[in-house]
DNA sequence: AAGAGTTAGACG
DNA sequence: GTCTAACTCTTC
C-alpha cells in the first residue's frame, strides 16, 4: 500500500511545525507518480482547511514531508482558494529563514506577508478600484449653478469638472467630508460610479532630471560594478544627495527589465517621496505603508508580485512582498527604528532585507547620514562596500554647531535668556527657528501643591503626563486618560503644580514671547489626523511658521530651506541612558535635526542648550562630527563585547504575577547555564524591564550575549524544547527577541 | 489563539 | 450532590 500523500500548512497560531493535512479524496486518486510536478501544484498555494470545527485559510509550506503523524489523525483539507500558488519557492525560503532566525512560528510569518484581505480568504482578484465621474449630466452643471456660498462643494465640483475620474483615496488626499456630496450628486445623477483597473491610472508628474556629481557617480559605479550579492553603506551627510543615487540605481535596474525596492522609516514616506521617484522615473511607484486601506495593500502587493509595477516604496513590511523579478533593494534611513518591528513578531527589516537579498544573489543599499554602528562596522569590516558622499549639494555649508552652555542662567520654561536672544536675532534677519523639544503634552509631571501627590499611570510605572488643550492626564505607554482631577485624591487640596516642560508649554511660552510671530507646533498631538503631519510639514517649509516647535518626528527627511536657527532643549538626558545604545541615538537624533537647517543659500546654526557642555560626547561630535563619534563608540563598544562585536537575544517575560516572570527567567537561565557551550556566551538578569509595569503586567528580561550570531542561535536552540515545555511557558506571556534594540 | 475538556470551589 | 469559574490542553 502507498503511503497517503499529505501537505504541511502554515496556518497564524503558535505551531512550532506546520500541521498535515491529507489531500482531498477526489484529488489524492489523481496524483501522479511525477511527484515533483505533483508538489508544484500545492506549494505556495492558499488552502482552506478544516482546523477543530472551523474552516482556516492556511498556506501550504510542505509536501509530502514524514513529520511522524499518523494518518488515521488527519484530515483532509478543504479546497484551493486560487488557480496559482501565492508564492514560489524562493519566496518560501526566505519565509522559512526568517521563522527560525526570529524564533517565530513560521505561520505568523507566512501571515505577516499576506495582506490582510487574503488572509482572511478574499479572493486575489480585486474588484477593482471605485471612481466617480461625471455623467452626461453632470457635464451640462457648471460650478455657478451652485451656492456662491458653498466653498467646499464648489472646489469638489470643480474637481469633477477637469472630467477626470476620482477614487475615494484621491478624494481623501484632497478633500474633507466629500462623501456625503459625492452621495447625494450621484442620486441627483450629477455622477457615475465605475470600477477600474486596480492600479488607478496617475498622471505621471513631469519628468525632472538631474546629474550626478563625481562621489555620486562613484558610488553609482560601485554599485553597478558588483555581481549578484553585495550589501553596501551608502554613508551620505545630510543634503549630500542620497536620493539622487538611488534614483540613478533604480533607473538602470529598471532598464534590465527588474523590479526594485525601496524601504523607508514610517513616517518618511510622504506623496512627495513618491512623485520624486515618478518625476525621474517616469514610471508609477507602487506605494505600501500604514495609510492604505485593506483594498489598496492588497493591489500593491498584487501588482508587485504580477509584475505589472517595477519600483515598491514602502515600510519595513514592504519587504515580505512576493515579487516578479526582484532586481535591487534600497534601505533609506538605515539607523531608524522604525525598522525594527517592536511586537509580536519582532523582526529587523534592515537584517531581513539583507538576507532577502542574499537569497536573491541582487545588490542591497543601505544609506543614512547617521549609519548604525553595526553598519558602520560592517563597512569597515569589509563585509559591506563602503560608499561615501562628504559634500552637500549646491555648495550648501554645512550646519555649525553649539553648545549653549546655561548652567547657573535663569531658564524661562526650559529656555535660556541665551537662547531667546538669538532666536530674535534669526527672526528679525527673516529665518525660520526650529525648537526641538523630544517630550510631548504640557508638563511631564503634574504635583498636588499641598502634599506632594503626584499623578502616576495606575496600569504602568510611569507618571502622567499632563496635556493642557485637554485638561488631561495622559500615560504615554498605555495610553490611560482621565480628565486632571480636581482636587487632589490624597489630601483634596485644589491647587496643582505643573513640572517640567512639554512641547504645549513651550508653545504657550514662545506664543507670549513672540506675539508677532507665528508659531507651528508638530507633534504627535497635533498631526494626529491623517494626512495632517504632511500638511503642517508643508506649511513648515513653505515659511508659513516664523517658529516651530517639534519632537523627534520632525527629525525625518524633511527639509525646511529657510530655517536658520534650531535649538535643541532637553538633549541632555540621552548622555545619560541606561541603554548602551543611548548616546548613539542621540547623536544620530542631534546630526538628523541639525540637518533640516541650512540646506539652501543660507548657513544654519544649531544650540545645544546643555548642562554637560565638556561631556566627551558633545565634545566629539562637535570636533569630528559623527564620523568621529562613531569612531570612539565602536571601539568602546569593542572593549565591553557589545554589538555589533557581540550579539544579543532578550528573553522578555510579562505577567500579573512577577514572582512567576523571575521564576520562568531563572528557569531558563538554568537551562542556559548547564549547555556546554564552546564559545564565550554570557547572560545576565533576570532584572526589570526599563519599565517595570505596563497595562498592569510586570516586566522582566533576560539578555543572552555571544560572540556570533550562530554560536548565540545554538545556545538557544539548545534549550527551547526545554523552554517552551515549561509549564510556566504557556501560562505567561513571553517572547524572543533576538538582536534587541532596547535592552536595558 | 481559542474553544473544548477538566478540575476545584461555592453553596446549601 | 449541583453549578460555575478557573485552569489545561490540543489543535493536523
Amino acid at each position: 500500500m502507498t503511503p497517503s500523500l499529505r501537505v504541511q500548512v502554515a496556518l497564524p497560531g503558535p505551531f512550532w511545525q506546520p500541521l498535515s493535512y491529507l489531500l482531498p479524496d477526489d484529488v489524492a486518486n489523481q496524483a501522479t507518480v511525477d511527484l515533483q510536478a505533483w508538489s508544484q501544484g500545492w506549494l505556495g498555494w492558499r488552502v482552506a482547511v478544516p482546523f477543530r470545527n472551523q474552516t482556516k485559510i492556511a498556506v501550504v509550506v510542505g509536501v509530502n514531508q514524514d513529520d511522524g503523524v499518523d494518518a488515521s489523525k488527519l484530515k483532509p483539507l478543504l479546497h484551493k482558494l486560487d488557480d496559482e500558488p501565492l508564492f514560489n519557492a524562493q519566496d518560501l525560503a526566505f519565509l522559512h529563514w526568517a521563522a527560525s532566525y526570529y524564533h517565530e512560528p513560521l505561520g505568523e510569518v507566512v501571515m505577516a506577508a499576506l495582506p490582510k484581505r487574503l488572509r482572511v480568504g478574499k479572493p486575489l482578484s480585486l474588484p477593482g478600484v471605485v471612481t466617480w465621474q461625471r455623467s452626461v449630466l453632470g457635464q451640462t452643471v457648471s460650478v455657478d449653478q451652485l451656492s456662491a456660498r458653498a466653498h467646499k462643494q464648489r472646489a469638489l465640483w470643480q474637481a469633477f469638472c477637469d472630467d477626470q475620474a476620482w477614487s475615494s483615496s484621491q478624494l481623501n488626499a484632497a478633500f474633507s467630508q466629500w462623501q456625503p456630496l459625492v452621495k447625494r450628486w450621484v442620486e441627483q445623477g450629477w455622477l457615475v460610479v465605475s470600477e477600474g483597473a486596480c492600479l488607478a491610472q496617475k498622471t505621471l508628474p513631469a519628468s525632472v532630471r538631474h546629474s550626478l556629481n563625481e562621489e555620486q557617480a562613484a558610488a553609482v559605479a560601485q554599485v553597478q560594478a558588483s555581481k549578484g550579492f553585495r550589501c553596501f553603506l551608502l554613508d551620505g551627510v545630510t543634503g549630500s544627495g542620497k536620493t539622487e543615487v538611488y534614483l540613478a540605481l533604480i533607473e538602470q535596474v529598471l532598464a534590465q527589465g527588474k523590479q526594485v525596492l525601496v524601504l523607508v522609516p514610517e513616517i518618511g514616506l510622504t506623496p512627495q517621496t513618491a512623485a520624486r521617484f515618478e518625476a525621474y522615473l517616469q514610471q508609477p511607484v507602487v506605494a505600501l505603508h500604514s495609510g492604505l486601506n485593506d483594498q489598496e495593500r492588497h493591489c500593491a502587493w498584487q501588482v508587485m508580485r504580477r509584475g505589472e509595477a517595477q519600483v515598491m516604496l514602502g515600510t519595513r513590511s514592504a519587504l515580505f512582498t512576493p515579487f516578479a523579478n526582484l532586481g535591487l533593494c534600497i534601505l533609506d534611513e538605515e539607523h531608524d527604528l522604525s525598522f525594527k518591528q517592536q511586537d509580536g513578531f519582532r523582526y529587523y527589516a534592515r537584517d531581513l532585507l539583507i538576507r532577502r537579498a542574499q537569497m536573491l544573489q541582487i545588490p542591497v543599499v543601505l544609506g543614512s547620514a547617521t549609519p548604525s554602528m553595526e553598519s558602520l562596522h560592517n563597512a569597515q569590516s569589509g563585509r559591506f562596500g563602503y560608499l561615501r558622499l562628504s559634500q552637500r549639494a549646491a555648495n550648501a555649508q554645512p550646519p555649525q554647531l553649539r553648545l549653549l552652555d546655561v548652567r547657573g542662567d535663569r531658564l524661562q520654561e526650559g529656555l535660556s535668556n541665551k537662547a531667546l536672544h538669538q532666536m530674535r536675532e534669526a527672526l528679525a534677519a527673516g529665518g525660520q527657528v526650529l525648537v526641538f523639544l523630544n517630550r510631548r503634552g504640557f508638563a511631564p509631571v503634574l504635583l498636588c501643591h499641598s502634599c506632594g501627590w503626584q499623578g502616576s499611570c495606575s496600569h504602568c510605572d510611569a507618571n502622567l503626563t499632563y496635556h493642557q488643550a485637554s485638561d488631561s492626564l495622559k500615560c504615554h505607554h498605555c495610553g490611560f486618560q482621565q480628565p486632571k482631577p480636581k482636587a487632589c485624591p490624597a489630601c483634596g487640596a485644589t491647587q496643582f503644580v505643573a513640572l517640567g516642560q512639554g512641547t504645549e508649554r513651550l508653545e504657550q511660552f514662545l506664543t507670549q514671547q513672540f506675539p508677532t510671530h507665528s508659531i507651528l507646533r508638530i507633534d504627535r498631538d497635533t498631526t494626529r489626523l491623517k494626512g495632517s503631519l504632511a500638511e503642517k510639514v508643508g506649511q513648515a517649509r513653505d515659511g508659513a511658521a516664523d517658529i516651530l516647535i517639534g519632537t523627534q518626528m520632525l527629525a525625518k527627511g524633511h527639509h525646511f530651506p529657510k530655517l536658520t536657527l534650531v535649538v535643541m532643549l532637553d538633549l541632555d538626558q540621552g548622555l545619560f541612558s541606561v541603554d548602551f545604545r543611548g548616546a548613539e541615538r542621540m547623536a544620530q537624533l542631534l546630526v538628523q535635526v541639525a540637518g533640516r537647517a541650512g540646506r539652501a543659500s543660507q548657513p544654519g546654526r544649531v544650540l545645544i542648550q546643555t548642562h554637560q557642555p565638556e561631556h566627551p560626547t558633545y565634545q566629539q561630535l562637535l570636533r569630528e562630527g559623527y564620523a568621529g563619534f562613531a569612531a570612539d563608540t565602536l571601539r568602546d563598544r569593542q572593549l565591553a563585547n557589545l554589538p555589533p562585536f557581540g550579539f544579543q537575544l532578550l528573553v522578555r517575560v510579562e505577567a500579573v504575577d512577577s514572582n512567576q516572570a523571575v521564576a520562568f527567567l531563572e528557569a531558563i537561565k538554568d537551562l542556559l547555564l548547564a549547555v556546554p557551550v564552546s564559545q564565550p556566551c554570557e547572560v545576565w538578569g533576570p532584572v526589570t524591564a526599563p519599565m517595570a509595569k505596563r497595562q498592569n503586567r510586570w516586566r522582566y528580561q533576560l539578555l543572552l550575549q555571544a560572540e556570533t550570531r550562530g554560536s548565540l542561535q545554538a545556545w538557544w536552540q539548545a534549550v527551547a524544547a526545554d523552554v517552551y515545555a515549561h509549564p510556566l511557558a504557556n501560562r505567561i506571556r513571553w517572547s524572543i527577541d533576538v538582536d534587541p534594540q532596547e535592552t536595558s
